[in-house]
DNA sequence: CCTTGCCTTGACGCCGGTGGCAAGCCCTAC
DNA sequence: GTAGGGCTTGCCACCGGCGTCAAGGCAAGG
């Protein structure tokens, strides 16, 4: 499979999957003319990357469940690895969620005329 | 007063200082050697503008808000203008911790040994 | 031979709010 | 005179996940 097939498949573009690529993620080797070709199961890593990705995983956070996938195991997050960086998030969304809140508050009391405070930084869910 | 002084009441640099003069939030006039000279008001719009971004607004949306002080106010979100962007914010926060609580959901049935879904973008609290 | 369409690498752009550096002026004190 | 501090403008760097253009090689069909 090439990279233009896979990126179909994977529902991305070929710029993208190099990308991956270039930081380890994804996996090719090169036919004699230099293109890359794929394993069928590279489109499962993809996929992988793209739903980790979607729920807010840097691509750093990624690489354990990859090599995770690769090691053999039918999903990406049943490794210890995977487990921590699972947990590490779930960890940072409920402080994003605590400081959301708080933010709520503040909007919701000066809607009714109240005054700003103070709040931080740092909450994504790209 | 001048910029280091406005930048060390209001706990910034004189770097952001000027950048929020140069898109349009700040205003100073020039004192002969050509020097910034700021009004004592201006340190409750610096201190308007650093509140309103640590909870999350980005400096577009603040521009009402100094209208606002400027026009009088006591405080800046009294003006119709401010309260659109109040709202619009809530909004947005809402939509945010929604999103962010699938999200939780989602991790933590995958830390159940569970599949991950999709999820989309863009959720910030800067 | 030429076109078309795949592929390659390399590199800049984006977004937003700064940090930080450079080169140079202004003012004061010694 | 000179050292030191504050001020000026201008521009590059950052972060992350790509989009997008450039310039070129390779394969196949008319």
């Amino acid at each position: 499979m090439l990279i233009g097939e896979l990126a179909e498949r994977a529902g991305t573009s070929t710029r993208t999957l190099r990308y991956y690529e270039e930081h380890g993620l994804v996996r090719a080797r090169r036919s004699a003319n230099g293109y890359r070709v794929y394993e069928d199961a590279e489109l499962r890593v993809v996929r992988e990357i793209r739903a980790l990705l979607a729920v807010g995983f840097a691509l750093d956070d990624i690489r354990p469940f990859v090599a995770c996938l690769r090691a053999g195991n039918p999903s990406g997050d049943v490794c210890p690895d995977s487990v921590v960086v699972l947990r590490r998030k779930l960890a940072e969304v409920d402080a994003c969620i605590d400081r959301l809140s708080t933010v709520r508050g503040q909007l919701h009391a000066q809607l009714g005329h109240a005054i700003v405070s103070r709040e931080d930084a740092s909450c994504r869910t790209t």
